[in-house]
DNA sequence: GTGGTCTAGACCACG
DNA sequence: GTGGTCTAGACCACC
């Protein structure tokens, strides 16, 4: 998988990295059981200091997305490490909500809206269809 | 309308400011004309610094949602100010695609995920009804 | 509060930190919003770096016993923050079960340990009765 | 008796070895003068390093609670090999102590933290009953 | 060679 | 002045 740095963004590169990976594992490219380089490994490859890249794998652990084999390495979960829960349903109604008002404000359709909602999910489902 | 800090949130209080005024807009509770209060009064309100609301301000004037009048101080903007435009729809995806994948990721389906969204949307368009 | 670090320790310090943290809120030396030192004051007054002293309050964050005021600093937060869930009674048996193996391994009486514990465990509510 | 590695764990696996063998003991699966497989044996058991089961076995030797024979293999002491010590008293009421405070500092009564303590403990002396 | 920990020093966003 | 982020370089425990 391939990962992009925005170096000129105002997101933290951690984040970065942490966003991409999930969409990364929403696309299907990443499945249960595939390897992630090894913080060091991918610190070089991207140009970027390994505490960076551990700071970004600390939080993809912490929510059960990856975990850290003693012998595999870093390997993508299964999605039974990474339920819904009431704390991520939360940010999620906040952080749709925000956009949902921007858009309104913008004169944007609920049409529309709902379209591109439903065209972002549908594009991951379309691409990792088995679970 | 009333306004609510977190000051233990991780968001910058300018930025709770500014989605929490959108978020009016959106709700109907401020209309085009109302009147926002002074960078002054608004910050003594809050207990908040002078450069903070400025700061919101500031952000919600460049995004077309406020106009500054040296008279009639600030005041909420029609709709014309703020439309649909490239940049917007760009970042709207990139929001929106993360968040989509990471809802995706932790198992939701695609009927939950759609009615969230135009749920929070219809809920404005409710509530701020005419444009 | 005073706060000692042991360099020797096979602990990392900011585990330490934690820990000693803890126990000051059990023992009542620490109340529900008391300050804590910014982490640059602490990291000083111990003679540590900045960077271990932001790992522990990151952890102590996180499990709900302090939060970081815009404002106020650092401050304990109330007891409301913090309840037992599942993830920590699972820690705990897991901690305590080893701790009581070894004890009975080494002879010791069902009395003995039983008096430890509830001796320990009555020392911090004597201390910070009133909850 | 039956080991369980989890290579997950943040826990070392040498630790995990030596923990659930003193569990075992504990609970009476491993009595005094049983045998344990060699390093190599285990460790091929087990699919772990040779090195990682010999500094389980290290430690285990170190407090008293096997024995090394060069011919009858590894084995389990007597009770007598392993008693409580000045040491080890010092370490318990440290590791009992932090378990405590956060039990209270997370609401946890003085009834229920006795229970698990005294459950735990006498769920191994009536499972190896005689000393 | 891996991740975990610690240090030192730097810049920036925030208030 | 605060915490947040990033870098660089180092040592150690683990396997």
């Amino acid at each position: 998988m391939i990962l992009k740095i925005d170096f000129e963004s105002d997101l933290p590169i951690y984040i970065q990295l942490k966003t991409q990976i999930i969409e990364g594992i929403a696309a299907g490219v990443l499945k249960e059981g595939d390897p992630l380089p090894s913080v060091r490994q991918m610190a070089s490859d991207l140009g970027i200091n390994l505490h960076t890249v551990n700071k970004a794998y600390t939080f993809l652990k912490q929510d059960g997305f990856i975990t850290v084999h003693r012998q595999k390495g870093v390997v993508i979960n299964s999605i039974h490490g990474r339920r819904v829960n009431e704390d991520y349903l939360a940010r999620l109604h906040k952080d749709l909500s925000s956009l949902a008002a921007e858009a309104y404000c913008r004169g944007m359709n609920e049409e529309e809206f709902k379209n591109i909602c439903t065209e972002l999910f549908t594009k991951f489902k379309s691409q990792s269809p088995k679970w």
